[in-house]
DNA sequence: GTCCCGGCGAAACAAACTTGCATTTGGAAG
DNA sequence: CTTCCAAATGCAAGTTTGTTTCGCCGGGAC
């Protein structure tokens, strides 16, 4: 049954998704090889209606993009690492330089600025600890501007993922 | 022209993808959207040999799962929290409550238990800091098991991702 | 009241995915 | 050394899915 009538609930001109595609957002950030039809089911959309909004998403950004989510354990890179890195001087070019080169490390899955205690805060996936050792000294030895960093091995992926809560 | 020839690289039996699977994923790990006749051109592979491969990851895990990227300041969540959560117990029945509980909870979008000066390490996504207030009285202060914790406001998100670094 | 605009649903179209089969190869057994 | 078996490939057909086009309806402006 369609409970929105043609026209009731027209699409948001460019921003703010309203709550058809905040569910239909629900279902692909779970998984986004759901068909449309099951989507449009699931929403109380037609298809093409859930396709226009998907496209649309997808080019003004909403969706920041459509991935696989690999297992690093199963490709040799069972190691997840956080670190909190302390810079000596936070002149903003020197910010500049160091967020260039934390995300040119292919090892550094996640990189954010971050306030408080520390600068940065990096995520990062290696093999074993010999590559992590070799990594901190590229990125943290070799720089003249890291105070400090602290080091935090994860023993437990608990929870792993880039899904956002949505309202609804 | 087909460099490969059938046989001269076999399967995998159960796990370690070889370097076709290797670069199968490191295409779909960037855009899980790429037609398999692409990615058959790019590895030198026909697309049902691709199809195979893929199918064959997800059954064994390889590949965890197909989502969209969500961007979080979008759907109304555009502020990130990294937060280190130190127990006051570390008995084994009171860390898996905690793995628990901050799983639950959904603006907790990634959690991992580590090694090192912290228990927990959180990573969090609100609406605004009234938002993250709550949270932190329902998962810290109303936890009789929670020491402290030290939280980061992310004022640049550098690199997001769940990109694993594959060899070749 | 009339016109114009935007979105929706149904159907036709195109593309991709999936499946079955014959072929070839590498390795193990005789 | 020869033979057999298991496995993976490529090709081709069938099916599902995603995409586009069309006509219709409701709402806002004049």
């Amino acid at each position: 049954m369609q409970v929105c009538f043609a026209g009731t609930a027209p699409l948001p001109t460019s921003p703010s998704p309203d709550s058809f595609d905040l569910a239909i957002l629900a279902i692909l950030q779970r998984d986004n090889t759901t068909p449309q039809r099951l989507i449009g089911e699931a929403v109380n959309l037609s298809a093409p209606a859930v396709q226009r909004r998907i496209k649309r998403m997808e080019q003004t950004g909403v969706i920041a993009g459509n991935v696989a989510v690999v297992e690093p354990a199963a490709v040799g890179q069972p190691i997840t690492i956080f670190v909190e890195v302390e810079l000596e001087s936070e002149r903003s070019d020197l910010i500049d330089a160091a967020k260039r080169q934390f995300s040119a490390a292919p090892e550094v899955q996640q990189c954010y600025y971050v306030t408080g205690e520390a600068d940065f805060i990096l995520v990062i996936t290696v093999a074993d600890m010999g590559a992590y050792e070799a990594l901190t000294r590229k990125l943290f030895f070799d720089s003249k501007n890291v105070r400090k960093f602290r080091t935090f091995v994860a023993m437990d992926r608990v929870k792993v993922g880039l899904t956002v809560p949505l309202p609804g």
